[in-house]
RNA sequence: GGAGAGGUGGCUGAGUGGUUGAAAGCGGCAGAUUGCUAAUCUGUUCUAGGGGUAAAUCCCCUAGCGAGGGUUCGAAUCCCUCCCUCUCCGCCA
C-alpha cells in the first residue's frame, strides 16, 4: 500500500511515477481523504464535548444533585443532542475511511527510481549471464517432458485423470530427484544464513491482502470458499504474514527465512501456453527466500538475495542470466525486481526460474509489520523482500535438458549426487 | 461434532455503569546510591488517526480492554452478532 500521508503531500510525484505502470486515479482518493479529515475534525470536537458532559453529569450527581433534577436534565438533553449529531457523522466517516482503504489496496507500488522504464517484458534489461549455453545438436537433444516420459519418471496423462491438466506426477527417480533438489536448496540456503520455515499452505484472506494477491488478483488463486482459506500461490504469503500486525525489535532484524512449500496457481488466461512438461503447472514445488529488513538495508539485502538464489544455479552448473524487470513488467507490490532465467536448450531460450523482488514498505504497510528502535518513540514499517531459491519443477526441467547425454541418460550434477545416491538417471 | 471456560497494556493480573490509558506486580528505560558480582530508592513507560508548529521524539483533540453493532448523558463493565483460544468427550493423520 502506498503511503497516504506522502501522497497527500506530493500527489504529482506519485502520479508521474505510477504512470509507467498504467493509469491510476489518485485524485478521487485525495478528494475522499479531504472530506474524511474534515468530518473527522468536526466529529472529534463533538466527541470531546460529549465526553465533557458525561463527566459533568457524574460530578454533579456525586456532589448530591438530584439525578432527576433540572441541572442534570439539562446536561442530559445536551448530551442527547450532541449524540444525535455524532450519529450522522460517524457512519459518513466510516464509509469514507473504508472507501479510501479499498481504493488504496488497488494501487500498485511505486517503481524504484532505478527501475528501468518500459512497457512490457520485451523492455526488461539483461544484467549479466553465467555459464555456457548449450546449443541443440540435431535429434539427440530432447525437451524435458520427452526425457521424463522416456525415463518413466513423469506420469502426465494419469495426473490429468487424477486431477486436471497442468498437474504432474513424479515417479521413482523423478520423485527422488525432486526431493533431492528441495533438500539441496534448503541446505544451501540454511548455510547462507536463512532460517527454515514450514508454514501453513492454506491461508486466510487477510494474509493474501497483506502480500498483495488480494483484492485484485483473486482469480489467480485457488479458494476454499467455505472456510475463507486459499491455497498459497507462493510461500511468500504465509512466511511474510508470520509477522503481520507485529512490532518487532530493531535488534531482531534482519529476518531471513527459507521455506519449501508446494505452490498453487490457477494460471487463468494462460490457456495453450507451456502445456507440456513442468514449466507451468497448477501445483509446483518451490523453495522461497523471504527477508524482513530495516529500510536502510533493503537495497543491499536485495542484492544478496539475488546472489543466494543464483548460487543454486551455479552449484548445479546451470547456465542462467539475470534480468531486471522494467516498470511495465513489475509485479503489483514490487518496487524493483530481478528475474533469474535458466537456459533451456530445447527451446533455446532462458526461462524464469526465480523472481527476486524488493517491496520496500508496501507489504509491511498492508500487513502492518513494524519495528521499534530501543529508546525511540514510535514505530517504522519494515521492508520486505522475497525471491525463489528456486522453483523446483523448472530446475528439474532445466537439469534434465542441460544434463541429457547422447545415450539418453541424464547426468546428475555432482552437488546432487550425495542426495540422490546416483550419478545418472 | 457434543459439553464447558475464557479473551484487559511487553508479561502476570485487578477491575461489573461515572475524571479508567485503565490498580498492583514483573519487565523495560533514565537518574541516584551502595565496595561486592547485584541490591535499594526515585522518576518514567503504549499505539493509531487528526489538528497545531518552521519542525519535532513538543502541545491539543479523538479512538483503542478479541471484532462489529446496540442501550445510556456516560460502557472494560449491560445487551446482540461474529471471531479466536483453552479444557473434557467423540472422531481422526
Amino acid at each position: 500500500m502506498i503511503d497516504l500521508k506522502l501522497l497527500r503531500e506530493d500527489p504529482e510525484t506519485f502520479q508521474s511515477r505510477l504512470a509507467s505502470r498504467g493509469s491510476y486515479d489518485l485524485q478521487e482518493i485525495l478528494a475522499l481523504d479531504q472530506r474524511q479529515r474534515e468530518i473527522e475534525q468536526t466529529r472529534s470536537q463533538l466527541q470531546a464535548r460529549s465526553n465533557e458532559i458525561g463527566k459533568q453529569v457524574g460530578q454533579v450527581i456525586k456532589q448530591g444533585a438530584d439525578p432527576k433534577g433540572p441541572e442534570v436534565q439539562a446536561l442530559r438533553a445536551e448530551g442527547s443532542q450532541v449524540k444525535a449529531q455524532l450519529s450522522e457523522l460517524e457512519p459518513q466517516e466510516r464509509e469514507l475511511k473504508a472507501a479510501i482503504a479499498q481504493q488504496l489496496l488497488l494501487i500498485p507500488n511505486l517503481p524504484s527510481p532505478t527501475t528501468p522504464l518500459g512497457r512490457d517484458e520485451t523492455e526488461n534489461v539483461e544484467v549479466r549471464r553465467w555459464g555456457d549455453e548449450q546449443i541443440p545438436q540435431g535429434q539427440t537433444l530432447k525437451p524435458h517432458w520427452e526425457i521424463g516420459e522416456t525415463l518413466g519418471i513423469f506420469q502426465g496423462e494419469r495426473s490429468v485423470k487424477v486431477a486436471q491438466s497442468r498437474f504432474m506426477t513424479l515417479v521413482g527417480a523423478g520423485a527422488a530427484l525432486e526431493r533431492s533438489l528441495i533438500a539441496f536448496m534448503l541446505d544451501q540456503q540454511i548455510q547462507a544464513g536463512y532460517i527454515e520455515v514450514l508454514p501453513p499452505i492454506l491461508v486466510n484472506s487477510d494474509s493474501l491482502t497483506a502480500t498483495g494477491q488480494l483484492p485484485k488478483f483473486a482469480e489467480e488463486s485457488f479458494q476454499c470458499v467455505q472456510d475463507d482459506l486459499w491455497l498459497i500461490p507462493t510461500a511468500e504469503v504465509p512466511v511474510t504474514n508470520l509477522y503481520r500486525d507485529e512490532v518487532l525489535e530493531e535488534s531482531e532484524l534482519p529476518i531471513w527465512h527459507c521455506s519449501y512449500t508446494p505452490c498453487f496457481r490457477r494460471e487463468a488466461g494462460s490457456y495453450g501456453r507451456d502445456t507440456r512438461g513442468l514449466i507451468r503447472l497448477h501445483q509446483f514445488n518451490k523453495v522461497e527466500l523471504v527477508k524482513i529488513v530495516h529500510p536502510e538495508r533493503s537495497e543491499t539485502e536485495h542484492q544478496s538475495l539475488v546472489e543466494n538464489a543464483a548460487n543454486i544455479l551455479e552449484l548445479l552448473q546451470l547456465p542462467y542470466r539475470v534480468v531486471e524487470l522494467c516498470t511495465g513488467d513489475l509485479g503489483f507490490g514490487a518496487a524493483k525486481c530481478y528475474d533469474l532465467e535458466v537456459w533451456l536448450p530445447s527451446a533455446q531460450t532462458y526461462r524464469e526460474i526465480s523472481s527476486c523482488s524488493n517491496f520496500l514498505d508496501f507489504q509491511a504497510r498492508r500487513g502492518n509489520i513494524r519495528f521499534k528502535t530501543k529508546g525511540q518513540k514510535g514505530t517504522q514499517f519494515v521492508h520486505t523482500l522475497n525471491g525463489s531459491g528456486l522453483a523446483v519443477g523448472r530446475t528439474m526441467a532445466a537439469l534434465l535438458e542441460n544434463y541429457q547425454q547422447a545415450d539418453g541418460r541424464v547426468a546428475i550434477p555432482e552437488v546432487l549426487q550425495p542426495y540422490l545416491g546416483r550419478e545418472f538417471l
